[in-house]
RNA sequence: GUCCCCAUCGUCUAGCGGUUAGGACGUCACCCUUUCAAGGUGAAAACACGGGUUCGAUUCCCGUUGGGGACGCCA
């Protein structure tokens, strides 16, 4: 329909949760309406902006699979072009030079506070004569904005949104220094790039009036805005570092996969019925900006481990085992084929039980360690004198069970447990502790099963013996 | 202080004049069960308040209260 929209970031710092709703927003948006997609990095404060950041923002677009449509538009190469801009309103007519120091303006806003008045600048330098200017002053250039009448916006989320001129003061376009400020250059590139609609944060709605009139003042008609509601902390404040909040890849790291954020980003502000677990087609299929919401939302931690269990279980066995390789491998633990193969075995068990990569990692480890396994004082627990002992009587039989598999396996036990005259859970809980060091694990058949044979009575042997190391966790 | 926005369970939300106010996360029971999950069943839990409009307001309008955002030669 040839819409085309954009996310532009300033790389000042990762890319946070709230700016990746708003890619995410804007991408679905492309792509749901069969538009364009364009990002522009708006580095124009160069002491602020930092290639790591510009990296750390990619990657972080990357990971949640929002790709662009076209190489990023970086802000500051386009500087001439802002520059330009300002000259033609200059001569226009539409802009003036504002001789104001920093200090005036600063004792200007102090006066109107204390006079409970807007704090807003006057427009002292609007119609006066440029031969009062000041020697040694380099001016500003503002942007002359109509004295009466209201500007309104009709935005795709928050309705009509209107407020009266006079509200608006005469925005500062180029500074003394002649860069160009934010509010130009967004205008200038918006035109340029062909925006057909600015999705981007609550935070910016005041901004759009002002860029509203820029728009016209450049004799451009002004995109559709759609601002979205921004995402809040637990306590209901914007969200900010010192709620913790972080960027992309902080949750990346505590064992997130995009597929949970993004469900998870998409259901915040928005929703269609009922429906929770939203594929990224049905996405595209039913997003627009219609059925965004207008208050903000809390960002919860919890909702989002849920939905990141909901894909885990439904993820690919392959596909965990190389995310979480690396991971395993982080903690000196070299695996092996034979070791990557049990993983893959065990995948289906282990990943039903893990919220996050971080506890599927915790949970695998027994699959790939190297005798003795450590025990978890849990586990060392359940494994008294008495229980070791019994435990050894267990190896004999199994050294007979054929076939080994699963089902055998767990006939034999069961015949085992009523031989000792004991509950099944009395035998069952301590080959666990003894097999895999823990407390909690898949099903203690399905475990022997793909550990094997050798490895199942080493293990018992280990323990009988008293070799397993003892772990000390924080818990 | 000025301007703007917002308001349904604790949280995310459905609802777009007439519903037993629905779902999800979380919480609590019970079932399943070798642990833990998963799964199943069920429970507690919300329309901020006050005026209108209307035969009828969660829904429309106004106000109050509460919350948020913006007020830079930052972006």
């Amino acid at each position: 329909m040839g819409f085309t929209v954009r996310f532009a970031p300033s790389p000042t710092g990762f890319l946070h949760i709230g700016g990746a709703r708003t890619a995410l927003f804007n991408w679905l948006f492309a792509r749901h309406h069969d538009g364009r997609f364009l990002i522009r990095i708006e580095d124009t404060d160069r002491q602020r902006s930092t290639e790591a950041a510009i990296e750390a923002i990619f990657d972080g677009l990357d990971w949640l699979g929002l790709e662009s449509d076209e190489p990023p538009v970086f802000q500051s190469q386009r500087i001439d072009a802002h520059k330009a801009a300002a000259s033609r309103l200059l001569e226009e007519g539409k802009a003036y030079h504002c001789y104001c120091t920093p200090e005036e303006l600063d004792q200007m806003r102090a006066q109107a506070k204390a006079e409970k008045r807007p704090t807003r600048y006057d427009g002292r330098w609007r119609d006066r004569d440029p031969s009062e200017a000041p020697a040694g002053v380099d001016p500003v250039v503002r942007l002359k904005m109509p004295l009466d009448g209201e500007t309104v916006i009709d935005d795709a989320v928050q309705g009509a949104v209107r407020v009266a001129n006079k509200e608006l003061d005469d925005m500062v376009l180029l500074r003394a220094d002649g860069t160009p400020t934010y509010m130009l250059s967004v205008v200038v590139d918006d035109v340029e790039m062909g925006i057909t609609h600015v999705i981007r944060g609550d935070d910016h709605l005041t901004n759009a009036f002002r860029q509203n009139q820029l728009f016209l003042a450049l004799g451009h008609r002004p995109p559709r805005f759609a601002h979205i509601p921004l995402i809040h902390g637990p306590d209901s404040a914007k969200l900010s570092k010192r709620h913790g909040a972080l960027g992309v890849d902080a949750y990346r790291d505590m064992g997130f996969l995009p597929e949970a954020v993004s469900n998870y980003l998409l259901r915040l502000g928005w929703a269609h019925g009922d429906e929770e677990i939203i594929t990224r087609d049905q996405a595209i299929a039913w997003f627009d900006l219609d059925g965004v919401g207008r208050s903000a939302a809390r960002f919860d931690l919890q909702k989002l481990t849920a939905l990141n269990g909901h894909y885990l279980r439904e993820a690919d066995d392959a596909r965990l085992v190389a995310l979480i390789r690396p991971m395993i491998e982080a903690r000196d633990i070299m695996m092996d084929e034979a070791g990557r193969e049990r993983l893959t075995r065990g995948m289906a068990g282990l990943k039903q039980r893990a919220k996050t990569l971080i506890e599927l990692v915790e949970s695998s480890l027994f699959y790939v360690r190297s005798r003795p396994i450590p025990l978890e004082a849990k586990a060392a627990k359940l494994l008294g004198d008495e229980t070791r002992s019994m435990l050894e009587e267990l190896i004999e039989p199994l050294e007979r069970v054929e076939p080994w598999r699963e089902d055998t396996l767990e006939a034999h036990c069961r015949a085992e447990a009523e031989r000792l005259g004991v509950g099944f859970g009395k035998i069952a809980q301590p080959l666990r502790a003894a097999l895999t060091g823990l407390a909690v694990s898949p099903g203690i058949f399905e475990i022997m099963a793909i550990l094997g044979r050798d490895n199942v009575i080493a293990r018992l042997q280990d323990t009988a013996l008293g070799l397993n190391p003892m772990v000390i966790t924080g818990n």
